[in-house]
Formats: C-alpha cells, structure tokens, sequence
DNA sequence: TAAAAAACCCCACAGATGTGCGGTTTACTA
DNA sequence: TAGTAAACCGCACATCTGTGGGGTTTTTTA
C-alpha cells in the first residue's frame, strides 16, 4: 500500500486526484491539502510514503515548500505536478529536492504508475523534461567543447573572467599589462559576440554558457 | 520515417536491432557498425536522425565516440545501450552528449518508442537511472542552494535577476515600480551581503553560488 | 509589544562605463 | 602574397554606477 498525499490549491483537481487514488487498490491517499502551510504542519504525522505537489500554490511556493519538506522529512519522495515545463522551474524543483517532475494533463494510468515509480526509487518525469534535465546537467557538468567555447578568443575570456571577479578597466588592465583603452576594445568586442550591452548580462551569459 | 544507425560490436545483437528497425513501419536502418571509427566515417554521408552506440566497443569506446559525432553534427540524437546501469557511465555518457539512455534488456516495443522519443527531442531512459542522474545533478548544483539562498530577499533576488538580464537601473525601477533609488539602495545591500563591489561580481557569484 | 528586517524613497557627485570614431602590429592561412 | 583575425592602442562624451548621507512604513519575529 502506497500513501499518497496531495498539495494541490484547485478543488477539482485535489479531489480528482484524492478520488483516483483511493479508488486504485495499492493506493491510498492520506491527506490533501490546498497550500503548502497546512501540509507542513501535518508532515510530521502524516505517513506518507509519496507526495503530489502543485508548484504555483498560493502562499508558499511549491519550490520553498519541497525544501521545508525535503528538511523535515529527507527521504520523503515528492513529485511535482505543474502546467508549466520550463527549465528553470525544473532546476528549482529538483536542486530543492523533487524525485520527479509531472506536466498537469498527464493521464490517469501514467500517473498511478509515476507514483509507484517514485515509491520505488526512479525518477518519473515526462521524456521532454529529462532532456530539459541533461541539458542543464551538460551546461553546468561538462566542460563542455561547444561552440560556445570558440566564440571568444582566450584574451576576451581573461578579460571577461577578470571582469567577473570585480576588478574595473584599470584593474584588468593592470593585470594583464594592457591599456585600458585595450580593455574597452575587448569588452566591446565581447559585448557584440554575446549580443549584451552590460557587463552584468555579459558574465551571466557567459557564466551560464560555461565559458567562463 | 526516423533514419536509425547502429554501433555494436556483437554480429547478433547488432543484426537484431537492425532486423527490428527495419522491420517496423516508420523507421529505418541507414547503417550499421561493428566500431565507432568506421561509423564516424560514414557519419557525414549518413542521414541519421538516432543513434543507437554501445558503450563498450573495441578501440575508441562509446563514451569517445559520442563526442565526437556530437562534434561532426551538434544535434545528433544519440542513445547509449548498455548492460550496465552504474552512475560513471551514465554521467560520462551524457557530459560526452548522449541524450538518453536504454539497457540492452529493454524490449522492443520499448526500445523503438524510445528511439521516437529521441528524435522528438525527448531524453528516453529508465525512471532508476534518471533518478542518478538527479542526484548527481543535485550533488553538484544544489549544494551551496540552501544556505547562500536565505542571505538575499526575495526582492534583492528579483533586483539581482534582472540585473543579469542586462537590464539598468532605471529599466529595473521600470520592471519591479518602484524608484530607481530604491533599486539603488537594494544594490547596496546586495553588495554589502555578498561581499563584493560591482555588477559583475555580485552577479557572477550570485550565478556561481546558485542565488538566481 | 518592541525590536529587527524588509521594502520603500530622496539627494549629491566623483568616477566608471558604453559607444562612437580612428588606428597599428603580428600571426595564420587561403 | 593578400586577406583575415586577434591583440594591441588612442580620444571624446553622454550616461550609468557606486557610495556617502538622510529618511518612512510595513511585516516578521523574539
């Protein structure tokens, strides 16, 4: 017997879940709640083997509620449920401790069986957002030898990489033993290559990119 | 019709997977190869959309071999098959840029709808392997998430954001409605948190640290 | 309930930045 | 050998940033 329990703000599709649950043999759903708060309060008594968490909840995110949770109960296995499929909030949800990451229309049967998966130690999530997974996964894993990589020459990279460190022109071209004129040239450069206009654009770019 | 193209040193398993490709509607087998050299030779005259590689193949290993076809086409869609499931392979096999990944016991009907995944830009793998791959993912990303994320407001980390969208002062003040002195001043207090003394400097350790 | 934290607002000004021009030298390669 | 790319250097100028002050109001928390 597997119990669930459910965080979800909209009443139609809390009791649609909580009705399907208990309506499948081997499944039980122990407690629904409608925001992150309440389920909170409740963790420590509720013996729930598996969770069904919106991510836009009104009050605490889903996001801060996954991390409250994950610290209550660390081996608590927590699947996010959202409309959305955006990399960011993926990373957010997973980095926060999700073992999984659900899309709202998925069917009934699949859901049941993403519910076991999590109970059993996988990670279900939709094809597409495993890709979105591995992709931030290589960015920030690999160092990877993209293309991104020859897009700046290894001198606009010391300068870039100087810059995000907190040195200003003259700083940078103290250390590399260039005029600051020289520094402006390359940072402008480097501005036309990313397509920014702003040192802060420039190293978030090029942070994210893996470049420097 | 998805154009498949197998790299597997064993005669059976490789003649098999072709047999089952070729003989399934909507797919086809454009090639086959006992070793990765011999592929990536064919690779550029080869209009392969999925590739099936084997990870342990004699000479250039799978791992090696995925680099660089990824090199020779970026976009390759490239499946590992594999007997083992042990989290090095996995995390090697997708830094080196494979996009899923399947164990050779998987069945058939499985297999080909993972090759259709792959091409639909999806990432097939097995729900136990995604979930190393999270926790390889949260090990390294999510580490210094937690304790970094409490130092700045939810406002200064709105503030910060935007300021990594390349956005000024006046734009941010624009964007959030409020004065360009209140940006200024939530700047100031970013500063003073993260120790720094610029743009570039709070956004690139702000990135670095997990912050935004 | 009082203190602390967050969010808001204002002024002034030196110094840094972004962008527009103009160049040279050196190394590689077609 | 001509052409290209990278790295180097210079000037002018409007605008933006960083830092020093001075505050209020609301929310959270001890």
């Amino acid at each position: 017997m597997i119990n669930v329990a459910i965080v979800e703000d909209n009443v139609t599709i809390r009791e649609g879940l909580a009705a399907l649950i208990n309506g499948t043999s081997g499944y039980s759903c122990v407690g629904s709640f409608s925001d992150c708060e309440s389920f909170l309060s409740k963790l420590n008594v509720l013996s729930s083997d598996v969770v069904l968490m919106d991510i836009g909840l009104p009050g605490m995110s889903g996001i801060d509620g996954i991390s409250k949770a994950k610290k209550m109960k660390p081996d608590l296995n927590i699947l996010m449920l959202t409309v959305y499929e955006d990399n960011q909030t993926v990373f957010k949800a997973l980095c926060a401790g999700a073992c999984g990451y659900l899309v709202k229309k998925t069917p009934p049967a699949r859901l049941l069986e993403a519910i076991k998966d999590a109970y059993d130690g996988g990670a279900p999530m939709s094809s597409l957002i495993a890709r979105q997974v591995i992709d931030i996964f290589k960015q920030t894993q690999g160092k990877h030898n993209e293309e991104a990589d020859i897009e700046l020459s290894s001198r606009e990279k010391e300068v870039l990489t100087s810059l995000s460190d907190g040195n200003n022109y003259q700083e940078i071209a103290d250390r590399l033993y260039i005029s600051v004129d020289t520094v402006r040239h390359h940072i402008k450069n480097i501005y036309r290559k990313l397509h920014v206009h702003s040192q802060s654009e420039a190293v978030a770019k090029a942070i994210r990119k893996g470049i420097i």
